[in-house]
RNA sequence: GCGCGGAUGGUGGAAUUGGUAGACACGAGAGACUUAAAAUCUCUUGACUUCACGGUCGUGCGGGUUCAAGUCCCGCUCUGCGCACCA
C-alpha cells in the first residue's frame, strides 16, 4: 500500500497545474463569474509566515469552490512594491531597490505555487513597473483635470527618521508607522487628492456594504459627518466677527463665552491690554508643544482671556473670548461657543475659569402621550442631615418608593407646594428649604385617574430641622396605601426607580448635568421647545438675522499624497514659471523613476530624485520652455487604489483597463485581508467612486464583500516577530513533511477566520493525521480484492449526502472550521461503516465525494486520489456534488423527553409517528412517569422530530 | 470617555431560527498490535454524586420573559480592538 507522501505528490501536482494553465481565465459571458483576491502583499525581505498563509488560504479555497460551481473565477495575485523598506535597504546597501524588490518577488511566488494556491498567474502585476505605474500617473493627471489633485502649503506630519511627510492615517498615537520615531510637524508644499469632496458619497453607500460592521463603522466614524451650523459672534465694538461651528445650535442660549484655536487667525488681533502679553506667551507656547503634547494631557484643560468681548447673536449679551488649545485649529472654524452647561468640556473649563454657567435644556422623561393634561408640579427631597438618609414614600405594587409629589394649586409657589405636600403625606412641617432646580417634563399616563399627564416638575430639597412628625390630614384607608421610608444614598439609588424622581435626586444631589435631548428653557421665544425641534427653527432665525446658517463638516481631511522618497510612482507633474503645475501630457508617460546612486534624503524636504538634474530639468509641455519636474513621489495607497481593476486587463497598452472588461469581473466577489480598516479600503472606494463619475467603470463599490480575518499569533499566544524568533515560516512547516495540505487545512481549521489564533504544533499534527485517515481509507478501498456487499450502504449514502449539504452551507458562510469538522465526521463514520464491509460502488462514491469537498482545502491530495479512484483530470473541473435531502432522512428519530424543561429521557421512535403518539410514548416512558409522579400534566409541548416538554 | 466585539470543559472551539450545551480537534487516561518504542486502531474524558439505573449543578455576575434561554430583555463585571478634547 502506498504511503502518504505529501513532499512527493504536491510538487507533483502544482507542476501539473501549471503545465496545463487550469487557473488561466477570460472574459465568458456565457458563465457566470467569481472574482476573488486577497489584499495584495508588500513582498518583504522576511517572506511570508503565517499570517499570510491563512488569509491567501482563505481566498483560494473561495476561489476553488466557485469553480467547482461551474463560475468563472478570477483569481490573481500582484506586488504591492513601492516603499521604505526596499528604499532603506537601497539606502544601506546600494542596491538598487528595483533589484531587491525582484528578488523578494521570486521569493514570494515560489512560496504562494508551493502552498497550492491556484492563481492566474499569466496576470501577475507590480506596481513598481513602469508598465503599472504607467496608468497611476495617469489616473493623476485625470484627478488633476478635475480639479480632486492639487497643491497646497501646509503644516504635516514629518518624520524625522524617514524624512518624509506621512498622511494622517500613518501616525499612530504620535508616532511613525514605520518606523516608530516621535513625528513633527512642519510647513510644506504637498499635493493632495481632494476626498473630502467624495465625503457624502463614500457615507451613503456605506450601509448597503457587505462588509464587517467595525470596519464600516470605523469608517464612518472616520468621515466623521457633524451637521451643525455656523454662527456669527460680532466683536464688541467690532464690526468684524466670529464664525463658530457648532451641532447644538439649539443651545445658543447658553453660549456663556467663546473659545478660540490658539491657530485662529483673529488670535494675533486679540489681546487688550495687560492681557496682550499672557495671551501672546500661550499661543507661542502652544504652537510650540507639539500637537502629541497637547493631546495627550486630556485632562488639565488650560486657556487664557484676550481681553475681548463678542455678542451672542441669541441674547445679545457680551461674553467673554478665550483662547485654549483644546480646540482645534484644523476642524469646524477653529472657534467655538462654549455652552458649559450641556458640554461636559465647557463646563470643564468653565469651573476651572469661573465662567457663567447658564442651563437652556431640562430633562424631559418617561413617554410622551396622546393629548395630556397639563399641570405644574412638584418633586420634594427630604434630607435628614444628622442620618444622611431622605425621606421617601413606598407605594408599594402601585408605584414603588418615590420622593414627594404633587400637582401646584393656584397661585402656590413650588415651595408652598412641597411644604404643603409633605406636611400631608408624611406629618413632617419642620423643614428648611435648601435648592431647586429648573422643572422638569415628564410624560405619564395615571391609571387611577385615567388620564394622560404632561408635567412641569419642580425638584426642590430640603432639610429637616427637627423630627417631630404631626398627625397627617389622611384618613385611614388612605395611609394604608403607603408606607414612609428614610433610605440611605445606596437605598435610593437601588429603590427610587422611576424617572422622574430618579433624575430629580440626580440633579438635585448627584450634580448631573443634562447633555442629550430635551426641553428649551432660558431660551426666549424657544421656550418649550423640544431640543430636536429648534435645532432647526433656531439656524432659520439666526438666518434671518444674518447671524448664522446650517453647516455640515468632517473630520476626515484631504488624503496627502506627497512622499519624499526616490521609490515611488513620480507625481507626473512639470513646473513651469509661466504655466505653473503643468500635467505630464498622456502620450509622455510613463515618467520613468532615473536610476541614481545615492538613494538617501538629505533632510532639505527633498527626496534623492531632485538630485537626479538631468531628469528634473525638462521643458513645459505648454510652452516648450525650460521647466522642471515634480520630485515628490506619490503614496504608495494611490497605487493599490486601482489594482483590483487592472488585474482584470493587467497588459492592456493602450489604457488603463477596457471597461467591458472591467465592467465584466468587477465588483469583487470576495476581497480578503486583515488590515487597513480605514485608509487602503477607503481609498479604494474614493477612486472607484471617481471613476464612475468620470464614465469608466460602471459600478461605484469595488467590492462587494469584505472578509476581514484575524491574525495568527505565535505558539505562546505573543504577536509574531523576526525579533522574538518565533515566526512561523509556511514553507518550514511543509518541508517539516506535513505538506502544503495540511498547513492549509490546518490555517482554517484553527477557529471562525475573524478571530485571532495561536499557532499550535501539536494542532497541525492532527491535521495531518487526518488527511493520513482519508489517504489510508483510500488505499484500503483500493487494495479491496472482495467487492461483496455486506452491509452499510444505506448509512454511508446518508452519511455522504448529509456531508456534502455540510459542507457546502459552511463554505457559503465562510465557516471553514466547522466544514472541516463535519469532513472529520464523516471520515470517522466511515471508519466504523468499513468494519461491516461494503459494496464497492456505494463506497467509490463515497470516496469520490470526500475527494470533492476537501479539494478546496488539500487540493493535491484530491487530485491525487481522484485520479486514483479513477477519474479523468482535475478535481477543479468536475461540478461539486449535490446533495438529496430527501434521502437524508432516516427512519428513526430521536425525541428528547422533558419534564418541566429538564431532560427526563429519550425515545427512539419511527419518523412517521403522528405528534399524538409521541406524545404519549414520552408520558409512557419509565422515568418521565416517575418524574411526573401524581401530577398531571397541564400541557404537552412537542416540537416534531426534536423534543417533548411535559408542564405539571 | 465614546464606538464595536468577546466571555462556553484542562486547551482551540461547536450549537445557523429560543428546542437534548460541550460537535470536531488538541491534551489526558485505558486497551489492542509490537520483544519494545513510535506509528496506527478502539474506548473513556464538564464538575459533583451513585455499585448501578440515575440524580444535582453547569455557558462571566445579578435579575427578568418563556413550557423551554449559551441564544431574547434589563442591570453589572472583566476583557480585546478601534477612535479619542472633532464642539
Amino acid at each position: 500500500m502506498q504511503r502518504y507522501n505529501p513532499s512527493e505528490i504536491e510538487p507533483k501536482w502544482q507542476a501539473a497545474w501549471q503545465e496545463q494553465r487550469v487557473n488561466e481565465v477570460d472574459v465568458d459571458a456565457s458563465k457566470k463569474k467569481t472574482y476573488t483576491a486577497g489584499m495584495f502583499p508588500y513582498p518583504s525581505g522576511a517572506g511570508m509566515h503565517a499570517g499570510h498563509a491563512f488569509g491567501y488560504t482563505i481566498v483560494d479555497v473561495l476561489a476553488r469552490f466557485y469553480r467547482q460551481q461551474g463560475h468563472n473565477v478570477l483569481n490573481p495575485m500582484g506586488w504591492d512594491t513601492f516603499g521604505l523598506p526596499a528604499e532603506n535597504y537601497a539606502i544601506k546597501t546600494g542596491t538598487a531597490p528595483a533589484v531587491v524588490t525582484a528578488q523578494n518577488i521570486a521569493n514570494f511566488k515560489k512560496q504562494f505555487k508551493r502552498m497550492g494556491m491556484s492563481i492566474d498567474w499569466s496576470r501577475e502585476i507590480n506596481t513598481s513597473d513602469p508598465e503599472y505605474y504607467r496608468w497611476t500617473q495617469w489616473v493623476f493627471t485625470k484627478l488633476f483635470e478635475r480639479g480632486l489633485a492639487y497643491q497646497k502649503e501646509s503644516l504635516q506630519w514629518w518624520c524625522p527618521v524617514d524624512k518624509t511627510v506621512l498622511a494622517n492615517e500613518q501616525v499612530e498615537g504620535g508616532h511613525c508607522w514605520r518606523c516608530g520615531s516621535l513625528v513633527e510637524k512642519k510647513s510644506m508644499k504637498q499635493w493632495f487628492f481632494k476626498i473630502t469632496e467624495y465625503a457624502d458619497s463614500l457615507l451613503e453607500e456605506i450601509p448597503a456594504l457587505d462588509w464587517p460592521q467595525k470596519i464600516k463603522t470605523a469608517q464612518t466614524n472616520w468621515i466623521g459627518r457633524s451637521v451643525g451650523a455656523e454662527i456669527e459672534f460680532l466683536l464688541e465694538g467690532s464690526d468684524q466677527s466670529i464664525t463658530v461651528f457648532s451641532t447644538r445650535p439649539d443651545t445658543i442660549f447658553g453660549a456663556t463665552f467663546v473659545v478660540l484655536a490658539p491657530e485662529h487667525p483673529l488670535v494675533k488681533t486679540l489681546g487688550v491690554g495687560d492681557f496682550k502679553e499672557s495671551l501672546q506667551e500661550y499661543v507661542a507656547n502652544a504652537v510650540k508643544k507639539s500637537e502629541i503634547e497637547r493631546t495627550n494631557d486630556t485632562k488639565e484643560k488650560t486657556g487664557v482671556f484676550t481681553g475681548s468681548y463678542a455678542i451672542n447673536p441669541a441674547t445679545g449679551e457680551n461674553v467673554p473670548i478665550w483662547v485654549a488649545d483644546y480646540v482645534l485649529g484644523g476642524y469646524g472654524t477653529g472657534a467655538i461657543m462654549a455652552v458649559p452647561a450641556h458640554d461636559e468640556r465647557d463646563l470643564a473649563f468653565a469651573e476651572k475659569y469661573r465662567l457663567p454657567v447658564v442651563q437652556v435644556v431640562v430633562p424631559e422623561t418617561g413617554t410622551r402621550q396622546e393629548n395630556p393634561e397639563f399641570r405644574q408640579s412638584i418633586v420634594a427631597i427630604v434630607r435628614n442631615p444628622h442620618t444622611n438618609t431622605y425621606l421617601s414614600v413606598n407605594w408599594g405594587e402601585k408605584g414603588g418608593s418615590l420622593f414627594i409629589g404633587g400637582g401646584m394649586d393656584d397661585g402656590e409657589t413650588a415651595i408652598d407646594t412641597a411644604r404643603r405636600e409633605i406636611a400631608e403625606e408624611t406629618g413632617y412641617t419642620s423643614l428648611k428649604f435648601i435648592s431647586q432646580s429648573e422643572a422638569i417634563h415628564h410624560h405619564y399616563f395615571a391609571h387611577s385617574k385615567n388620564v394622560a399627564r404632561h408635567i412641569q416638575a419642580t425638584p426642590l430639597l430640603f432639610e429637616l430641622i427637627d423630627e417631630t412628625q404631626n398627625d397627617t390630614a389622611l384618613e385611614a384607608d388612605e395611609k394604608d396605601q403607603f408606607t414612609i421610608e428614610w433610605l440611605s444614598e445606596d437605598e435610593v439609588l437601588a429603590k427610587i426607580n422611576d424617572e422622574l424622581h430618579a433624575t430629580s435626586y440626580q440633579t438635585l444631589i448627584g450634580g448631573y448635568r443634562h447633555r442629550g435631548e430635551g426641553i428649551l428653557v432660558n431660551s426666549g421665544a424657544f421656550d418649550g421647545t423640544s431640543t430636536s425641534d429648534a435645532r432647526e427653527q433656531v439656524v432659520d432665525w439666526l438666518e434671518q438675522q444674518g447671524s448664522g446658517r446650517a453647516k455640515t463638516t468632517y473630520k476626515m481631511r484631504d488624503w496627502l499624497i506627497s512622499r519624499q522618497r526616490y521609490w515611488g510612482a513620480p507625481i507626473p507633474i512639470i513646473h513651469c514659471a509661466d504655466h505653473g503645475a503643468v500635467p505630464v501630457p498622456e502620450d509622455q508617460l510613463p515618467v520613468v523613476l532615473p536610476e541614481i546612486e545615492d538613494f538617501a534624503p538629505k533632510g532639505d524636504g527633498k527626496s534623492a530624485l531632485a538630485r537626479a538634474t538631468d531628469w528634473v530639468n525638462t521643458t513645459c509641455p505648454e510652452c516648450g520652455k525650460p521647466a522642471m519636474r515634480e520630485t515628490d513621489t506619490m503614496d504608495g495607497y494611490a497605487c493599490s487604489s486601482w489594482y483590483l481593476l487592472r488585474y482584470t486587463d493587467p497588459h492592456n497598452a493602450e489604457a488603463a483597463w477596457d471597461p467591458a472588461t472591467v465592467n465584466y469581473w468587477n465588483p469583487l466577489e470576495f476581497y480578503v485581508g486583515g488590515d487597513h480598516a480605514v485608509a487602503h479600503l477607503l481609498y479604494v472606494r474614493f477612486w472607484t467612486h471617481v471613476f464612475k463619475d468620470m464614465g469608466l467603470v460602471d459600478f461605484k463599490e469595488p467590492v462587494k464583500k469584505l472578509v476581514y480575518h484575524g491574525y495568527i499569533n505565535a505558539e505562546d499566544g505573543t504577536k509574531m516577530s523576526k525579533s522574538k524568533g518565533n515566526v512561523v515560516d509556511p514553507l518550514d512547516v511543509i518541508n517539516q513533511g506535513y505538506g502544503a495540505d495540511a498547513l492549509r487545512t490546518y490555517v482554517l481549521f484553527m477557529g471562525p477566520i475573524e478571530l485571532d489564533a495561536a499557532w499550535s504544533s501539536k494542532g497541525i499534527a492532527g491535521i495531518y493525521r487526518f488527511l493520513n485517515r482519508i489517504w489510508t481509507l483510500s488505499q484500503e478501498y483500493l487494495a479491496t480484492s472482495d467487492r461483496s456487499f455486506i452491509g452499510n450502504d444505506k448509512a454511508v449514502t446518508i452519511a455522504r449526502h448529509k456531508l456534502v449539504r455540510k459542507v457546502t452551507d459552511d463554505i457559503h458562510r465562510l465557516s471553514f472550521n466547522t466544514a472541516i469538522s463535519g469532513m472529520m465526521e464523516y471520515v470517522n463514520d466511515l471508519y466504523k461503516l468499513k468494519v461491516d464491509g461494503f459494496s464497492y460502488d456505494v463506497w467509490h462514491d463515497a470516496l469520490t465525494t470526500l475527494v470533492q469537498v476537501i479539494a478546496p482545502f488539500a487540493p493535491h491530495m484530491a487530485d491525487e486520489l481522484w485520479q486514483q479512484l479513477g477519474h479523468e483530470g482535475f478535481v477543479q473541473q468536475a461540478l461539486w456534488p449535490s446533495w438529496d435531502d430527501s434521502l437524508i432522512v432516516e427512519d428513526m428519530m430521536t425525541i428528547a423527553i422533558q419534564v418541566q424543561g429538564k431532560l427526563r429521557g429519550q425515545l427512539a421512535i419511527s419518523k412517521d409517528t403522528d405528534a399524538e403518539a409521541v406524545k404519549a410514548a414520552a408520558l409512557a416512558h419509565e422515568n418521565v412517569e416517575k418524574f411526573i409522579g401524581d401530577k398531571k400534566p397541564a400541557k404537552v409541548i412537542y416540537v416534531p422530530g426534536r423534543l417533548v416538554n411535559v408542564v405539571l
